[in-house]
DNA sequence: GTAAGATAGTCAACGTGGTTGTCCAAATCG
DNA sequence: CGATTTGGACAACCACGTTGACTATCTTAC
């Protein structure tokens, strides 16, 4: 095992990608307040991305954001009160509810996308186009991307 | 405003940063529930960084960690219990309540210090050494690092 | 020296996001 | 058909955060 460079000691590196993550979720949800989103908290992206266009049910949302199906419900409650989803009936298996992103949950959604993608443009802009492709490329050689199963329509070009 | 790239959504950043944050995380409370420590949580590792050597009062930790004086209270309060903080007096402010880690609190620290330099250098492997730490410098550059104060002993080098 | 203000800590109530255990209704399998 | 699996809901609980109110102590100004 090689020796640790002293100059940059371990625990520096989960800081920064905790920084790095809280800053880009700050920022996004300060503008997502702007543009009439306020309610919606950092949690609540992941969980409309993690519904999909189709919908889901609140089990299989639960095993797509690796949190127990109660855990999975709760939350789909409060997006429910929020506006954000709602909830139906499946046609083919009546112990199933539906659930679905309704209009503001698809708008919300949708601005997200529009505000990462140019946040994520402020950081090409700093660092260099070709250092942010690097970092995101490096991310998914090391990290567990599969702790979110979020693959739903293929979210990373492909 | 140059346009966004469709193979690089910017949604993934996010997702990619908290998945190597986790990732590292995960692995890091694995290996020290192994090494004798299986209580403790991932926000302990902060709080205690936070403490520092010198000890540290809750009102202080919560400026530090950016919660509120009650929050970091609580936390110490959890800490105390399982043996990693103790509470004293200030001789010099009978207000004051300081703060500081125990034997087993500093053992937790220093084995979250070797584990952690173990895991970056498992990434270095796996990227290159020039790639980690290019990913730190970028980071450093572009995320809001105050977020936490651990800037306790120059936590970077410095 | 004392009155006024700032500061440290604590308590209470509450919100959010998570857990486990239990239970029922509906689907599926033998 | 009966037995089992599965989806959803309910309850109790825990960790972590918030705000507001309150006491005790230190500091500052007069």
């Amino acid at each position: 095992m090689a020796s640790a460079d002293p100059a940059r000691p371990g625990f520096a590196l989960p800081l920064l990608l905790l920084a790095g993550f809280r800053t880009l979720i700050d920022d996004l949800h300060a503008e997502l307040a702007r543009q009439g989103h306020p309610e919606l908290r950092p949690l609540h992206g992941f969980v409309l991305q993690a519904v999909g266009p189709d919908g889901t049910t609140a089990t299989e949302l639960g095993q797509r954001l690796g949190v127990s199906k109660q855990a999975a419900g709760k939350t789909v409650d409060r997006l429910v009160a929020l506006g954000y989803l709602e909830r139906g009936d499946d046609p083919h298996d009546a112990r199933r509810k539906l659930v679905r992103a309704t209009a503001r949950g698809r708008d919300g959604l949708a601005r997200s996308a529009v505000v990462l993608d140019a946040l994520r443009n402020r950081w090409a802009t700093t660092l260099g186009a070709e250092r942010v492709t690097a970092m995101e490329d490096d991310l998914l050689a090391v990290a567990a991307t599969d702790i979110f199963r979020l693959d739903v329509p293929g979210w990373f070009g492909g």
